[in-house]
DNA sequence: CGTTCTGTTGTAATCGGTTGCAACCAGTCA
DNA sequence: TGACTGGTTGCAACCGATTACAACAGAACG
């Protein structure tokens, strides 16, 4: 039933050529002959070889693989710059080895994270999430043996690494300003986990746009969050147990924002109606939200893509010089501010 | 600056060893005396060995791998539960690699997918798509020379191989009887692709649901989508241009029922007000939309969980009889019918 | 015609662990 | 004391590809 596979070995016999034509004629064609190469393509078929990517790997020396950390496969802002990255890595013929760094239901295993890391595991990596067990944060900082790296979306702060982000400030100012423009002036902000670079940077967002509109920050309306759809739906419980209750609410991500307005629809009360809505990430649901939601918009598929091509480039590279001027760049892709029905104008 | 990594030669130098040694106080520790096996594990700790993949997996044969097809990453239906398969897998000490079948962008690649099947690229498969080239089939049939491997929620009509499914007709079933009981006699229902097994599955569930309910079924109220939130809006349309409106909708996958919901609302008519609509999946954002949603949930956690299962059990065991056993077992999940806002009795 | 060059192919070492087999040791038993 | 046992350990042959190097043939050249 499980008949070994054939090997290199077979097909060479079968071309009447040697194990090395075999293997030139795959890796490097332009070495070999049209005649002969034909004919070892001809035994690769007759023969359905394929070939052993261990051996491979091991004699190259390398393994082919390159790794995503996702923080939340079950994100689908997550999983949306995966598929961009793999769309773009795996055609290259390198596999895609999905690491969720917090598994459901799972404490986070640190050291499995870090096996992840080693550069004989993977080529390549690409970081999700900036919360790093710090023995790997020395791992980065010194010349441990990584693998080229880049991040994304999240980075480490301090840290000069290839990174590809967006503008995370920029894209709260906007929020902050749509709605100043709509004429709020009592604003409020649900933000993320306190330590997420994220959030600090989009909280400083906020802070910049209220400033420039001329609205005093009240530090009693920027509410606690995580990202996550139940902790909007905790903020709505404290928005509502506002005595002057804010006409305008930031959530620092859509998902937050679902979970804020479905709570108040929950408690009778509408969006826009009662009170207006910014999301950010504008992720697929978002449209088609009811209402659909005016968000900060974040080029998922640009990220993915950018952060792919970029680590590409440095694993194509041996070249030391080239590598560290690519070290510290920080690619920042452009937010915009997509206008929909979650908002309005101040009666 | 990148400075050869150890091998386990260097460590066996260091614990004054011999390599077999080292090799076994780490894979089969019992072989090897406590003395012996804590030199060995401060010689590796010592010189920060990390054990070469490549290498293991070229002389034991295997590597070290289970690639997981996914027909669509970024749809969240599938992260959840490819993020249940990670939190099996990963912890076991294999990578889990993850194949897109439709990356976004590209046209199906059926060659790479092929290349992803053969079994030396991965020790075990799981697939989430039973949308195969026909090619890929015939090597399922026969006794090719694929990996174990088990379907998850999708399958191949007509092929013995293990899986892990819902009851998908029960489920119609549900959604219908829920909406008849709710009074409902012109019940409409948004489909899937035509090809797809689930579709076929939840159409036959929900003629039999009418059936028991007694009532005609009305082909042209059979509106035809493809699962996603655009294709729910689409259909939408055509319910807004019936002559006799349904009173009730059921939606073969939550976006559908997303999209079609949201498009009423830009067309000013509202939900469970106008019209009842149930879904299919139970994602996240279900109990946060607005209305909630109704809907027929599904354990994407179990599904998960239990191929990863199925699949581990099946890689365990060389024995062939015990494979042959369970060639053919179909583990069929409940579902069951989470009622919430988007449903209520006619007038 | 001898020499050099170019293009093609084969030989064999190598990548870094794993494991069958044999050697060895100490302890047990007759 | 000698045979035997069971537990540890080392030797060396693998796993299956890649590639440095050498060999060789034919072309080009003086």
């Amino acid at each position: 039933m499980n008949k070994p596979l054939p090997r290199i070995r077979d097909v060479a016999l079968a071309a009447g050529v040697s194990t090395a034509t075999v293997s030139r004629a795959l890796s490097h064609p332009e070495q070999v002959s049209r005649e002969t190469r034909e004919r070892v393509l001809a035994a690769i078929d007759a023969t359905g070889y394929t070939i052993n990517q261990a051996a491979r790997n091991l004699r190259r020396r390398r393994t082919g693989a390159v790794v995503v950390l996702v923080p939340n496969l079950a994100n689908p802002f997550f999983s949306k710059i995966l598929s961009a990255i793999a769309a773009e890595i795996a055609p290259i013929g390198y596999n895609v080895l999905v690491a969720d760094t917090a598994p459901q239901g799972q404490e986070r295993d640190d050291e499995r994270m870090l096996g992840y890391l080693s550069n004989n595991r993977a080529d390549g990596l690409i970081l999700l999430d900036g919360h790093l067990p710090d023995e790997l944060r020395r791992d980065i900082g010194g010349s441990g043996s990584l693998p080229p790296l880049v991040f994304a979306c999240e980075w480490i702060e301090g840290l000069a690494t290839p990174s590809v982000v967006i503008d995370n400030a920029a894209g709260a100012r906007l929020a902050i300003r749509h709605l100043a423009e709509l004429g709020h002036r009592r604003i409020a902000h649900i933000m993320g986990p306190p330590t997420n670079v994220l959030t600090v940077e989009r909280r400083r967002g906020t802070l910049e746009g209220l400033a420039q509109a001329g609205i005093p920050a009240r530090e009693d309306w920027f509410l606690p969050g995580d990202f996550t759809m139940e902790s909007g739906a905790a903020a709505a419980h404290r928005w509502l147990a506002c005595d002057e209750r804010p006409t305008g609410v930031f959530c620092q991500s859509d998902e937050m924002a679902f979970g804020f307005i479905s709570e108040l629809h929950r408690n009778g009360l509408s969006v826009p109606r009662d009170v207006s809505v910014v999301g950010f990430d504008d992720i697929e649901t978002a449209s088609r939200y009811v209402p659909a939601l005016t968000t900060v918009h974040q080029p998922r598929d640009g990220i993915g893509t950018t952060a792919a091509r970029m680590l590409l480039a440095l694993m194509a590279k041996d070249d030391e010089a080239a590598v560290a001027v690519n070290a510290g760049e920080r690619r920042l892709l452009p937010v915009e501010l997509v206008v929909r029905e979650s908002t309005r104008a101040v009666d």
